[in-house]
DNA sequence: ACCTGAACACCGTTCAAGT
DNA sequence: ACCTGAACACCGTTCAAGT
């Protein structure tokens, strides 16, 4: 749409950077991220194989920017939900994990780039942990207006979003990567699974009887 | 470069692909799965690249193969904790969470293996299956004791474990893969988080003051 | 400034052939 | 039965060179 020799094809708007993202998400969601290659989204991208070092410095740049992409997501899911809630903190939680999850379910190959320990040699982009906190505030904010609505109990607010990010992704991963499909619980679905320990988060494990009316649902 | 001078005969005792897993541990132990590869393995084991291929299908046939010795180690390390408190069911589960714990922390390239997503395109082998299923059932019989001694409430075993895992399994990679360092918890600790996590599981989040002594620790 | 093609040093895997 | 060497089709990355 710019000035740009027409003779030259420059398919993407001078955006080649986005084209690249854009093919590299498709790759990673159809067919997961061992079939990502920066040869690949050259190819699918139409240009030759050596044109993205121009913007990205490396493979793991662009795994970088995918994940980022992944949290942009998560964050804007988890929103939306939560606004669909106004003034019940409670089922605010609760469609924030229930967001969470379905992304991570749906988009699994993605989710994984986004906690990929393939990130572990480079030290993530600002971008990415910006991205992440942002998610991760998204949480904090959920589990604040349940403390001050009563909900949840007094206690440091970071190291419970830590205990409940925990568990979530904990029970994602071990879902995504096939540890509980045979495992010994053979009887519970996935959404039997997440109900059941969603609800040992919030009552925990210890001896006692909780007053009735408190438990989540 | 010369050859082996020596009778290089079953230069293994016959044990290749003994051999070959123990290098391959030791890649991954030294320098991340990124750097096992069939043809290093051969050559730390003193082996032309094609010979491994004599003993494992196929790399994520290696790879499986480490993944067993990970649980196999684990379930182990658990089972010695647990011996060390005779008729405490608490204190043996606790034990037996601080052993999974520690062996993650001490040997993330070896945990990420054993949980590895690259495993997810091949259905693991039988090996790995009872593996697993042998430490899943390590932590679930720690639970059963704490339940008929009155700790843990009533409530169906699995599932408890199931969240146990998940919790333990998702702060244990957060950790592993670098996503709590920065992301708003700068002031705890790992000792911190996990006991923190802990105690939130076991008592819930919900707004309820526990009867003084039931805490664990 | 942005892209290309050849080149390099690696992979995983297969196969005919050696012992 | 177990191992080797050459060969194939891929990678990620660099670099001189083109427009």
């Amino acid at each position: 749409m710019q000035r740009k020799p027409k003779t030259n094809r420059t398919y993407h708007h001078g955006d080649l950077k986005a084209a690249l993202l854009k093919n590299a998400l498709e790759i990673i969601e159809r067919e997961g991220v061992q079939a990502l290659t920066i040869r690949e989204a050259a190819r699918r991208t139409g240009v030759s194989h050596t044109a993205p070092y121009r913007h990205f410095k490396n493979k793991n740049a662009l795994l970088d920017a995918a994940a980022v992409e992944g949290f942009e997501l998560v964050v804007q899911r988890m929103a939306e939900r939560v606004q669909e809630y106004p003034g019940q903190p409670l089922q605010q939680f609760r469609a924030c994990g229930l967001a969470y999850i379905e992304f991570a379910a749906n988009h699994s190959a993605h989710y994984r780039v986004m906690f990929g320990s393939g990130l572990s040699e480079m030290q993530p982009s600002p971008e990415l942990d910006q991205a992440k906190s942002a998610s991760f505030k998204q949480l904090l904010d959920c589990l604040k207006n349940c403390q001050e609505a009563g909900f949840i109990r007094a206690g440091d607010l970071k190291s419970m979003a830590l205990s409940t990010w925990s568990m979530v992704h904990g029970l994602v991963m071990l879902i995504i990567d096939g540890h509980v499909g045979r495992a010994g619980l053979d009887a519970m679905g996935q959404a039997e699974m997440m109900m059941q320990v969603t609800e040992h988060l919030y009552l925990g494990l210890h001896e006692f009887s909780p007053p009735a009316g408190l438990a989540i649902k």
